[in-house]
DNA sequence: ATTATCTATAGATCTATAGATAATGC
DNA sequence: ATTATCTATAGATCTATAGATAATGC
């Protein structure tokens, strides 16, 4: 276990959570680009925020497109894997049950990083070409919330154009990161699962059973699903 | 009515819509900034787009900031200006047809324009200082969207978590600029109106009504009220 | 004279590369 | 030898200003 590492010393000291430089940068970029923009942080205001020299970055990332592509990877990717879950499980969840684990763990997910990752993809300058991979698995994502919302307003009535909201209402949780940490922040993704159901035209009275059913199996997950992935 | 204009004629002819330079330098810019972000469009190119030099902006606009402001100015100022039209409404409108006359007509504005200005609210370098008026008056519609839904809540017996969704939900339509342009884009802003109602608790076989008394306040708005203002 | 444009440019960035330097590892 | 950092810099931007120029208006 080496005191020091190889390489010519940094001037400064560490100043950013993680275990490898490049932890250090992602982290940097993560609250910069978030906070300022893609375009509107420069490679430099990143290294100052490590602590090392900007011309140092380009040891760890190819070009600045790298390190935002390292920061969407960490997004969407979570939820994603967690659909087979759902689909697997035991007896079969109904559309809205599945609906509202999916809402509550991607709206935990959203809400629970760091930095507002998840704003990352309402930047404009993201609709690049080269950054195709992670629009088309958010639209993977988009659409697998269509096809459950669309099972439930066809049972309940309610005009197909609702189902869109609940994956509308979900990626809402990005601009509510204004809400101080707690208790009254960590409900809010189960809060908007909910009200996804209440949006398709389930009555609010039955959501409870639903709920119940749901959360089961995102804990569950959060249990052994994860770990064993 | 002269022929041509004063000054030194363009070197181009005029490739934007606006009876004013100041229109089509609005008209580039309302599309650079929403399609590549603030940061991310340089004073140069809006000038191309506009079909003059870079340098001519500064006639029209002291900074690159005063062109942003302008084009944020025609966001959030028409629904604001609604707002005491409908608290003045004869017989008085309820807390849910209130909501919903809101909802339709801020949904309206927010797809009825040429470019989507909303999205500007989400990109980040605008949290500045100097942007500050800006978000004030968009968190003054906020907080008027949540003590709508809050009453409509103390009613339906929905968690109070619920009544941030209203805005949320009106807010995403800037997200569904990709749909495109018909019939049914133009509904979006009504079936995001009733949803307002279903995510607050309101029985979806109650909206018929509440949308027929809504929509009469907007219409009246549109034919007498935007007139005289 | 006034106006709207133009040309030219200052001075401050910005991204990325080249190559030196100062550690550890073998 | 390998690694992680550093210094230095090229070349391409970017915003904003100064001042010339070519129209109309009186």
């Amino acid at each position: 276990m080496p005191l020091t590492r190889a390489g010519r010393p940094r001037l400064h000291d560490q100043r950013r959570p993680g275990t490898t430089a490049r932890d250090e940068i992602l982290d940097a970029a993560g609250e910069l680009f978030t906070t300022l923009g893609y375009t509107g942080t420069s490679t430099r205001s990143i290294a100052e925020s490590v602590g090392i020299r900007q011309a140092s970055l380009y040891h760890y990332f190819k070009t600045k497109d790298d390190i935002l592509c390292a920061l969407l990877g960490q997004t969407v990717a979570p939820t994603l894997s967690f659909i087979p879950n759902l689909l697997g499980a035991e007896p079969a969840l109904s559309a809205a049950e599945h609906l509202h684990a999916l809402a509550a763990f991607d709206g935990d997910q959203l809400l629970s990083g760091q930095w507002n990752l998840g704003a990352l993809y309402l930047l404009p300058e993201l609709r690049d070409a080269r950054l195709e991979p992670f629009w088309s698995d958010r639209e993977r994502l988009r659409l697998h919330y269509l096809a459950l919302s669309s099972a439930v307003v066809d049972q309940t009535g309610v005009h197909q154009a609702a189902a869109d909201l609940p994956f509308r209402l979900v990626e809402s949780l990005v601009n509510m990161w204004t809400v101080p940490e707690g208790p009254e922040r960590s409900a809010l993704p189960i809060h908007v699962a909910d009200a996804c159901l209440r949006v398709l035209g389930i009555p609010d009275e039955a959501t409870p059973a639903v709920r119940q059913r749901s959360l089961r199996e995102v804990e569950r997950y959060a249990r052994d699903g994860a770990a064993s992935a």
